[in-house]
DNA sequence: ATATCCCGTGGGAACGATGCCATGGCGCTT
DNA sequence: AAGCGCCATGGCATCGTTCCCACGGGATAT
């Protein structure tokens, strides 16, 4: 449905420019970009009336000509997987947050998880001279390519580049070691764990973790019980109901991200499992519906804002000090134990 | 904690520009210019010869110079409220995947519900030389400020500019007046509503609706039922608790919003009191735990990655054609009836 | 043969802001 | 009185791209 309305002619007025504030103040260009900006002399008296002048014009100076001029933006470029995953808004909201208070303003790139949509957005990063770019990998060839047009990179959550990129991560090995250790510590011996995958960067330190709490328990990893089960919540989903109707199903699931534990609890909720009566349930990543779900589901909570906002600003000290030696920063983690974990059933 | 690693040295090479790209194809800059635009005459051979030339040298265009001389970039500038919003969050991915269909980059502010950080983020914006601006306003100042810089804006969610600016919104009173009706219909009468506002634009709509379902069935609206209760969930659960701690206590509830709703469904949870057994509850916007938690939440659906898809389509066209008569879209939405809502207990 | 057209190309002036450099005035020292 | 330094300002080139204009040469029409 559609509702027409009579139309207001827009103001297309030619915006001012600097050359209309000097002529309004009475001075040269030079002397109003001084005043404006601070930087180089300009008396008092004619910084006042400089001002006073762009503020009557409503002035605001083109970013572009700046940007243009001193060959480098006061814009940071973001690459975020999938923005309807509350774990990438919620970077993205304390990288945004940071930014502003940092003077920058953010451009935002949702891949949707496709590699091309990456390699894309980081053109139009080069294109548009960004200050530095945020990013989220699949791949190490985001950061290479910008590394190498001179783009300064931060790699969050996951790390391709580790030593020549700066990185922001979260502790993924001690949060899957507790978080397995906790379900061991209830009992549980046939755990499961679902994962997107386990040779890179989170996925690996993540299956790092469950394996040595197995390992420290005297259990050792079951192969059978490590479900690689891609991306979304329909393959965790399907997996996780193929698994959970086998007559020796795990007693426990560790599922490494929200993603994965919502197509778990789903398929547990639909063969009508009791948790943790039948299953106990463990997640990475600790999504908003976990605390309102009954039962509660267990979690490694990270501080997702947080990860976001240090990502600026380890940015910002690169931008700074270009030079300096590249620097991982790695961040706490926090079980949070509810009640979708309880004792192992007996058999 | 923190990592150190040996240092990699950024190649600071100079980025090549259009006239390293004319000099090895040994043409001028003029011809290159055309030979990649596409723009005016380049016989194919040249065509070719600077196309690899460019793709040797890596060569990509200034969009800051671009930008200055034609006036206008290929970016939109995107406004919300809250990105941990899920609701806001959607609509972010919806408008950032029809963007880049439409070889625009997404400029994107959040800006945590405070006004200041609207108009800074506005400014930036006109500084930016954006084509156009989606925003989700909470008053009519950006709209105002923008409409007299000359810059298209399409208002999304809320509408306070309605007749100078376009706009995209859901059937909010239709919504509110299904959702009301179904809770009239499974006998309740005594029907609360939590709302942030009633005055403007959506809160007033929604609010609207639920006076009409009430009349309609012959009740009125008793303003002891209608809960002002603020923009975060902390206020909804607050004010929740009160009126359900009440003996007069109403047998449904209808939240306005996502994030009243999971105050509402805190409290009702908090006071062990029964869903639907004795207390129904309705939401306006489907997030994603109303589905998971049990009962579900009935909720009024919007697609909301559609709205954002719409509001840059909108956006588009208005930069297409500037003079036209404004518009506003209205979507659909779908009351999905879930556990949350049964029969009025007896009294 | 000359005029007219079109194709293909290069020259050069913008776009708006910045920042180096030159200039001039004033006060102070020697 | 001359020299010096400092403050305050204006002139101007520059950033990289686009696009208007001019121009040359070949084909076609007269």
């Amino acid at each position: 449905m559609t509702v027409e309305r009579p139309a207001t002619p827009l103001s297309r007025a030619r915006r001012p420019t600097i050359k209309d504030v000097a002529e309004k103040a009475g001075v040269s260009r030079s002397t109003v970009s001084r005043a404006l900006t601070g930087r180089g002399y300009a008396a008092d008296e004619v910084r006042e009336r400089v001002r006073r002048a762009a503020a009557e014009l409503g002035y605001v100076p083109d970013a572009m000509a700046r940007t243009l001029k001193q060959q480098v933006s006061r814009s940071v470029g973001v690459i975020v997987s999938d923005l309807r995953n509350s774990f990438y808004a919620e970077l993205a909201a304390g990288a945004s947050a940071a930014a502003r208070e940092r003077g920058y303003t953010m451009v935002l790139a949702d891949t949707s998880l496709s590699t091309d949509a990456e390699i894309e957005a980081a053109e139009a990063f080069v294109a548009l001279r960004v200050a530095g770019v945020i990013v989220t990998p699949n791949s190490p060839s985001v950061s290479t390519y910008l590394g190498e047009h001179g783009i300064p990179v931060v790699e969050v959550d996951r790390q391709f580049a580790a030593g020549s990129t700066d990185g922001v991560v979260v502790g993924n090995r001690v949060g899957a070691r507790e978080a397995t250790a906790h379900l061991l510590e209830l009992g549980h011996r046939r755990i499961a764990l679902f994962i997107d995958e386990t040779n890179w960067t989170t996925g690996h330190e993540r299956y790092e973790g469950y394996s040595e709490a197995l390992a420290a328990s005297g259990g050792a990893v079951e192969p059978a019980l490590v479900v690689s089960s891609g991306w979304d919540v329909a393959g965790s989903h399907q997996r996780a109901l193929d698994m959970l109707r086998e007559p020796d199903r795990p007693t426990a699931v560790f599922a490494a991200n929200n993603v994965l534990a919502e197509g778990v609890w789903r398929a547990v909720a639909e063969l009508g499992l009791r948790v943790p009566g039948d299953v106990s349930l463990v997640a990475f990543d600790d999504a908003p519906w976990m605390s309102m779900v009954s039962p509660a589901v267990t979690a490694v909570a990270q501080d997702t804002l947080s990860l976001g906002a240090a990502a600026v600003r380890r940015l910002h000290e690169r931008i700074e000090r270009p030079d300096g030696e590249s620097v991982t920063s790695v961040l706490g983690v926090r079980l949070m134990v509810r009640g979708s974990t309880g004792p192992c059933p007996a058999p």
